[in-house]
RNA sequence: GGGGGCAUAGCUCAGUUGGUUAGAGCGCACGCUUCACAUGCGUGAGGUCACAGGUUCGAGUCCUGUUGUCCCCACCA
């Protein structure tokens, strides 16, 4: 047999271990009527680059309930995939073809998807062998990507389902514009962060007259496609004016004066400039006055031939001069410093323009309503609950969402354009054209927004539109696990189509997590260089602990920081846990443990098998509630104290005694909570689990695909656990007293012990003699039996005696229990004071009642002894 | 302007439907070469649960308000 190593060291095993679960298909979901399907869909991690530390959180939290519900006996399918990320992907590949002097337009369309479908495939396939080191059990044989030919046809269809109905048109409309990226962009897809800029207040001549009105703006250049001036109807400052024609300075236009409610009259001057076609609010003036739309940008933020002799200009150059000219023409009156929002690209940060422009949208009225009910109505439930608030304000504000992209990796629109004017959507390259029987048919050319494919996700992968095994099975899915900086972004949208398309809620429950921060409290992002690769803490400490680490002491939905000093202590508590295997397996070499059916109880196995009960009762509670951190909380304290510190250090008088059927009995018991405590940790830490496992006798299959511990009424013991933690309790008790008086732990001491639990005591002596560091204990009938001065303990089991010896200061112990006497008297006061309010005793619950007397009787006693033990010390 | 989070030990955070003496890890103090583990063992110190009210027999937990702090959305041209 091979032996464990001293310590534990992961990169020993961990590939060797991932290796052995794909050889043998572990992850691989099977559709089997017997079972109860269990679906995940994996978020696809765009392929811009490689995974972050909140990926390896988010995937972690994943595998960790595949795992549990996959050894509970579900069928569980966790359905991998990557994102084709269109913007993101296609912004890093202009990027880099600049960096070789390469213009994206001068490759072409064919060549660079050419090249875009490379990218994939060298940083798809990093990220898939990061996923794999971190130890994801996700089924490789159903990996997706939205860009493949299932999930194109899924997004044609999508498509074409929403134009048949009319939920998706074509229109101009005000919309974000990056002009770096070239192309229009969602509402989401835009952040707004406050820059300093400043206030321009220029005036604009009254025509045939000497008078001006002063309007204010931050964006100078969109002066050229002003075409009119509002003032509120309401402001007496202006009421001459409305009606009247001003000259547009530097261009030469005559624009109107109107009125409108939408001026603030106490911002700025009162009097704003209107630019149709630039501005989302003057947009609706201009819809409101019929104004017209002129347009002076082109889409790479120059000036167009609007612009006069300013056609050409970037934006910024074009305003510099136009504030020049302005105050040149004595037209500038004043300039102010203005902190505003201004919109940026959430890809390249470029500052976004609003533009009328020519877009698909999705109407978004009719899909948001049900998506809302279903949420209302409880179908798809959010864990915590709270995220609801958000995801309803999300949608219950709603635009309609522009979906077209100028680009060129993604899904193109599935339209056609015929010479005719005639505008086909098919899920299939149309060959004639319905209406003329024309040939000549163009595609749109432009691509749709990424998320339209990540909204498909859940049953896109699985096949839809076609009614496949996989899709009939595994649909709809169970839980999705995702942040909720994504929740505008994906679930909304997931929510709404799966519903649309598939009429089911695409999974029943929403995980949310928070954000993974640095050590302090910070976004881990590129521009501050905190970032911390995963990869390279596995390669420090092994993917168990960094598994682990994100996720103890983490509460669903909340933030968390990441320090080293974390993945240390998880490191710790596996070494720990490879160390107790290790001893549990020393001990039984060339002895065959005795099955745990056969052993004969002691008390101290009845304490631990009742703590495993327990422990395996909430572990099992907080994983269905998705509490990971609680569970992995109570595992690790039930393996770290109650089995290493505790049950291992009472299993050695037997061990090591004389007697070999106590020796296999104790051993039987050591495998038997051993065992379960692996199974237990497996989904947190599967690699050091399967390995260790791999090491027990009789062991055919991987713990993968072990059964999850149950919960056994049988071997519950409360009340035989709970008399043990009596000797707990009496071992903590000597150790302390010697603490207290500077004895040394490995001077032996004498205990003297007045109990009812005599029995109890007897069967324990050997682990009390060993772990309280006493030489004897005799049972005697009053203290007084234990010689003339002693230190003694009110506890559990009853009343201990230890005799001081020539070791100890009188006062020291005298100053000692009368500071546990302060302690008693407060808590009879606490009690008593409770059971004297006639309404506590005629309101709580019987038990709590009892409970409360009972503990004011023990500390009644407590005090009477304490009393006349100071009274003998005195 | 709208919505939401957070405030508990020196630090980082847990705290289930209100019910024993509010917990953990790290840190700190003291003591341990105890034959699995110093990535360890033992013992301990440390908390008016932000503040003020309220509901209740009972509040860290529920309600109202205040303060501080962070996030999201909208937005004044």
């Amino acid at each position: 047999m091979k032996e464990m190593q001293t310590t534990y060291n992961p990169r020993d095993f961990e590939d060797r271990i991932y290796a052995g679960w794909i050889e043998h298909k572990d992850f691989h979901a099977r559709i089997d009527q017997k079972k109860v399907p269990f679906t995940i869909m994996m978020p696809p991690p765009n392929i811009t680059g490689q995974l972050h530390m909140g990926h390896a959180m988010d995937e972690t939290m994943q595998d960790t309930i595949a795992r549990f519900r996959r050894m509970q006996g579900y069928s569980v399918l966790w359905l991998p995939g990557t994102d084709h990320a269109s913007l993101a992907t296609e912004h890093k590949i202009v990027e880099k073809l600049r960096e070789e002097g390469i213009e994206k337009e001068s490759l072409g369309r064919e060549e660079f998807l050419r090249r875009a479908w490379e990218w994939k495939e060298t940083y798809g396939g990093k990220i898939i062998s990061q996923l794999k080191k971190l130890g994801c059990s996700c089924d490789w044989d159903r990996l997706a990507f939205t860009l493949d030919e299932k999930c194109s046809r899924a997004v044609r269809e999508a498509f074409f389902r929403l134009y048949r109905k009319g939920l998706i048109y074509r229109g101009s409309r005000i919309i974000n514009w990056c002009p770096d990226c070239g192309t229009a962009l969602s509402d989401e897809e835009v952040a707004y962060s406050e820059d300093a800029g400043f206030f321009w207040h220029f005036r604009y001549p009254v025509k045939d007259s000497d008078e001006f009105v002063t309007i204010a703006t931050t964006r100078p250049e969109t002066m050229l496609g002003d075409t009119a001036v509002a003032v509120n109807p309401a402001d007496k400052r202006y009421s001459a004016l409305i009606g009247k024609t001003l000259i547009l300075p530097l261009v030469g236009r005559e624009i109107p004066v109107v009125a409108d409610d939408y001026v603030d009259i106490e911002f700025g001057t009162g009097a704003v400039k209107i630019t149709p076609a630039h501005d989302p609010n003057d947009f609706e003036v201009g819809l409101r006055h019929n104004l017209p739309m002129i347009r002076v940008m082109n889409d790479d933020g120059t000036i167009n031939e609007e612009g006069g002799k300013f056609a050409g200009l970037d934006r910024y150059e074009a305003r510099k001069r136009i504030v020049a000219e302005m105050e040149a023409a004595g037209l500038l009156a004043k300039i102010e410093p203005h902190a505003h929002n201004v919109g940026h690209c959430h890809r390249c940060n470029a500052t976004i323009e609003p533009i009328v422009s020519k877009q698909w949208f999705v109407k978004m009225k009719p899909l948001s309503k049900p998506a809302i009910d279903a949420v209302v109505k409880n179908k798809t439930k959010f864990i915590p609950d709270r995220f609801a608030k958000i995801y309803f304000n999300w949608l219950e504000n709603i635009r309609d969402w522009c979906i077209s992209r100028q680009l060129w990796w993604g899904h193109r629109i599935p339209v056609w354009y015929c010479d005719c004017g005639e505008v086909i959507c098919s899920v299939d390259t149309p060959s004639v054209c319905p209406k003329c029987g024309g040939t000549h048919l163009v595609q749109d050319e432009d691509c749709l927004d990424t998320w339209f494919s990540s909204a498909l996700w859940p049953f896109s992968t699985l096949g839809w539109p076609e009614e496949t095994e996989d899709f009939k099975y595994f649909y709809p899915t169970d839980v999705l696990v995702t942040g909720y900086d994504i929740i505008p972004f994906w679930v909304m949208r997931m929510m709404f189509s799966g519903i649309e398309y598939t009429g089911k809620v695409p999974f029943r429950d929403v995980l949310i997590h928070g954000l993974v921060r640095d050590e302090q409290g910070r976004k881990m992002s590129k521009s501050l260089g905190n970032g911390i690769d995963p990869l390279e803490i596995i390669e420090k400490y092994g993917a168990d602990s960094l598994r682990l680490s994100l996720l103890t002491g983490v509460a669903p939905g909340n933030d968390t920081r990441f320090t080293d000093a974390k993945v240390e202590s998880s490191r710790n508590f596996i070494n720990k846990l490879w160390n107790a295997s290790r001893f549990v397996l020393m001990n039984a070499k060339g002895e065959k443990p005795m099955k745990f059916e056969e052993v004969k109880l002691q008390p101290a196995d009845r304490w631990i098998i009742s703590r495993l009960q327990s422990t395996i009762r909430e572990v099992t509670v907080s994983m269905q509630k998705y509490d990971l951190g609680i569970a992995a909380d109570k595992l690790t304290d039930f393996v770290w104290n109650d089995f290493c510190d505790w049950y291992i250090e009472l299993s050695k008088p037997a061990l090591y005694g004389e007697d070999p059927e106590r020796r296999r009995s104790a051993l039987g018991v050591l495998f038997f909570v051993l065992e379960n405590a692996l199974k237990l940790l497996h989904p947190f830490v599967p690699f050091v689990t399967e390995e260790i496992w791999s090491y027990l006798p009789g062991k055919r299959s991987g713990i993968i695909a072990a059964d999850y511990p149950r919960y056994n009424t049988k071997l519950a013991y409360k009340k035989e656990a709970k008399a043990f933690e009596g000797v707990i309790e009496l071992i903590k008790t000597v150790r302390a007293m010697k603490v207290a008086v500077e004895c040394p732990p490995s001077k032996k001491v004498h205990l003297f012990l007045v109990t009812d639990s005599k029995r109890l005591v007897t069967v324990n002596k050997n682990s009390i003699l060993r772990l309280a560091g006493a030489s004897e204990i005799d049972f005697i009938s009053a203290g007084a039996e234990a010689g003339e001065k002693t230190m003694s303990q009110v506890c559990e089991l009853g009343h201990l005696f230890v005799p001081l010896g020539e070791l100890v200061d009188l006062e020291e112990e005298k100053a000692r229990l009368e500071k546990e006497l302060d302690r008693v008297m407060g808590e009879i006061a606490r009690a008593g004071g409770k059971l004297a309010n006639n309404n506590f005793v005629a309101k709580a619950p019987k038990k709590v009642v009892d409970d409360e007397r009972a503990k004011l009787e023990k500390y009644i006693d407590m005090k009477a002894k304490l009393e006349k033990q100071l009274e003998e010390l005195s």
